[in-house]
DNA sequence: CCTTGACCTCAATTAAGGTTGAGATTTTAT
DNA sequence: ATAAAATCTCAACCTTAATTGAGGTCAAGG
């Protein structure tokens, strides 16, 4: 009965791929120790962690963004219920501010359907504030004209 | 003074980028006419359709998706008021179920602060039905079993 | 001892949504 | 007529979040 796990039985407790799991290791996710013959062994606490990805991973966030709410969280030891109500709220401000935005939209989307203009200058559309929502490299949105 | 425009003046007036109009006719987005010398000529009516598309990302929509939506609309034309209140009640519709999904994962959460379990099995944010968020390939969630 | 099964590394591939650059041609302005 | 600006094609590259495969090693049971 070791302290540590083998990759395999982490793979099959948090229902992820053995080759994800190396993959978040590579992400500086999470930190298995090596045995003598090169192999990874997680703690019982990286069972939640990775459980912690997953979840903040349905919420939306990046990899990136995980593993910068992770640097909060102590390694070598799972959350307490401390660390986990701190983040929680932290996730809920997101939700929030996510669901408020789309609120947003909606109204501005009520306010142009039968409009039908999709005027660069005119259309509240164009205006929105879920820019932030693009993820990586994407069209410059500059929309400054009118059009024909 | 010729109906058809060059593709530097629709980057101008839409704020896209050369290359990505290029990439969107690629992509089956629109289907600008080529001149004698081979260059692309656009349709006037083609600046909205690109409008439309900047739109539609903003909604969220993948460009496979937008190209579904634009069948609808017939090339070659503006979109009709008709055409864009059917359309922005269909984004409408979209936007609603999203608000819907987001808005239940925040009550999940609200039941899941100070509870710090994280367990596979017993946390509420696991069974969540906003698995459909995912794109692309990513890890298989089954997540059936209990953690320590 | 020796065979599985689990594990290792490393490189290539996927998908979306584009960007960047090379090298050639066309269009526009002087 | 000629230079500059715009356009063309095509291929390679970028990011995120992984998967897949090749080729090799480790650990456990009979």
């Amino acid at each position: 009965m070791e302290a540590r796990i083998a990759i395999g039985q982490v793979a099959e407790r948090t229902g992820l791929s053995v080759s994800a799991i190396r993959f978040y290791e590579d992400a500086g996710l999470v930190r298995p120790v090596r045995n003598n013959g090169g192999q990874r062994r997680f703690l019982r606490s990286d069972i939640r962690r990775l459980s912690f990805i997953l979840i903040a991973q349905q919420l939306g966030f990046t990899l990136e963004q995980i593993r910068e709410r992770l640097r909060s969280l102590p390694e070598q030891r799972t959350p307490t219920q401390r660390d986990w109500a701190r983040i929680s709220r932290e996730f809920r401000d997101e939700l929030d501010s996510r669901i408020a935005l789309l609120t947003r939209t909606r109204e501005r989307l009520d306010g142009c359907i039968g409009c039908g203009c999709l005027s660069l200058k005119r259309c509240a559309l164009y205006n929105a504030d879920d820019r932030a929502y693009r993820r990586g490299p994407g069209p410059r949105l500059l929309l400054e004209d009118n059009v024909d």
